[in-house]
This record gives C-alpha cells, sequence and structure tokens, in this order.
DNA sequence: CGGGATCCTATGGGATACTG
DNA sequence: CAGTATCCCATAGGATCCCG
C-alpha cells in the first residue's frame, strides 16, 4: 500500500454513516450518473442488456460495470438463460423493488422542477 | 417512408434529457456526494454555514461549493443578516421544500436497505 | 449477444492556506 | 464567521479493441 492510501485509511477514524444513516446509505447507491436511470428502466419489468443499452445513451463498458456494481448491492438480479443463444435478463430484487417508492417521488419532483424551471427562464441553471 | 429515415427518428441520437425526462433532470441535481444529506439538514429549517459545516464531515471548500450548486440551482437560498456580525443562512427555496418528498422516500428506503444488509451479512455488499 | 480489458480524460472532492 | 483560491489525487465514465 502507498503512503497515500496509507495516510487515507488512517485519517479515516471520522464516522462513515453507511449502514446507519439511511440518508448516507442511500447515497452511495444513488450516487453516479446511471443508478437511477437503470433501476427506472428496470422497475417496469426485465430486459435484457442490449435493451437496456438502446434506451439509455450509455457506454457498453460503463454500462457493464453499473449493473455490476447494482448486482453487488443486491439491488438487481442477473439470470442467464440457459437455451439457445446466449442471453442475459437484469430484473430487480425485492429490496430493489420496493427503491420504486424513491423512483415516484424522484419522478413526481423532477416533473415539478422541470416546470420551475421553464417558469424561472431568466436564471441560468446548470 | 423509407425504413432508414425511421430509424433515424426512433433512435435518439444523444439527445440530453435534461429538462425533459424528471429522471435525468433529477439524477443532474442529486448526482455528489453530498446534494442529498445537505437537503436533509436544510429540509428542517434555516442552517448557517458553519452550523452545516459541524453536522456533516465535509471539507469547507467541497461545501462552499456544493451551496453554490445548489443555489444555482435553485432549490437553496442564501441569506445574509444585515445586523452585527457576518451571518449567513441557507434555506430552502419552495422547489427545495418540494424535494421533501423525495427525501422522505429515501429515509425509508434507506432504512429497509440497512435491515436488508444486516439480514444478508455474507454478501459484501460495497 | 453480452460482455471483459485497457487506456484516457473529466471532474468531484479533500487539504491547506489565505481573506473580508 | 463565512467563505475563496489553489493544488492534488482518486475515481467515474467514455472510447476502443477483443473474446467466448
Amino acid at each position: 500500500m502507498d503512503t497515500q492510501a496509507a495516510q487515507r485509511v488512517a485519517h479515516d477514524g471520522g464516522a462513515d454513516l453507511f449502514g446507519v444513516c439511511p440518508f448516507v446509505t442511500s447515497q452511495s447507491v444513488l450516487q453516479g450518473k446511471w443508478a437511477i436511470l437503470i433501476l427506472h428502466h428496470l422497475a417496469e419489468g426485465p430486459l435484457r442488456f442490449n435493451e437496456l443499452l438502446r434506451r439509455m445513451d450509455v457506454a457498453q463498458g460503463t454500462l457493464s460495470k453499473q449493473l455490476k456494481n447494482l448486482e453487488h448491492e443486491g439491488l438487481v438480479r442477473r439470470i442467464v438463460h440457459a437455451d439457445g443463444p446466449l442471453r442475459v435478463e437484469y430484473e430487480l430484487t425485492d429490496i430493489g423493488l420496493k427503491f420504486r417508492g424513491v423512483l415516484d417521488a424522484i419522478e413526481a419532483w423532477g416533473n415539478d422542477y422541470i416546470e420551475f424551471l421553464r417558469t424561472h427562464d431568466g436564471d441560468d441553471v446548470r
């Protein structure tokens, strides 16, 4: 381990609230550009890799990594169909399905915010 | 209509859906390590800069930038009190207050997920 | 089809020092 | 008190090539 990494570990005495605070914990799952979008698309049902790829304009490698993360975190299940040609589907697990509550809230607020953006056209948001 | 034209229409070539899709739009606001946490702390009422600093173990510069972002995006309002010593408070705007719906959903799911993590101890999540 | 491996860049975020 | 400025690094994510 190099010096910098060692220092970071040593200094990490600060309380990491992952697994303790629901907001910190959720944040670590929601971080990144694609998690919410993937979860959103899978919320309606299982999808194959290339189908996800087509729905979200994302690089293959990136999608692959993100799906592995979500699988590791327990939100997504990867299913390989044994019949015929290679066919893989991704679907939400139980805890992944529960996330739809968050997705619904995000959708509602997102629409409110889009409306807000239009009515405050002068302000340079983003 | 010929086939190629139909396909070009159907396939949204790299369009940025910010301001169009509520999920993409929300994601751009929620991205980053601190936005959700800041919003959560401000949801209960206005807070001063150093008070936020104390509640979340974050670097000053980082907090400053994040607050500027949220202010720019219209979720947070910065209030400078003119009396006596320098005193600044941050509070949620109307559209920021509406975000509490998302925060509530996140809190609920976060707690479910924490429970899920405990009952699946063998899996190395994160 | 469904990826993995590799390389590269952009940027988020921490540490530190300084300021009105 | 409430920042700003600067430097630096770790990581996310895109592009490209390759594979079973």
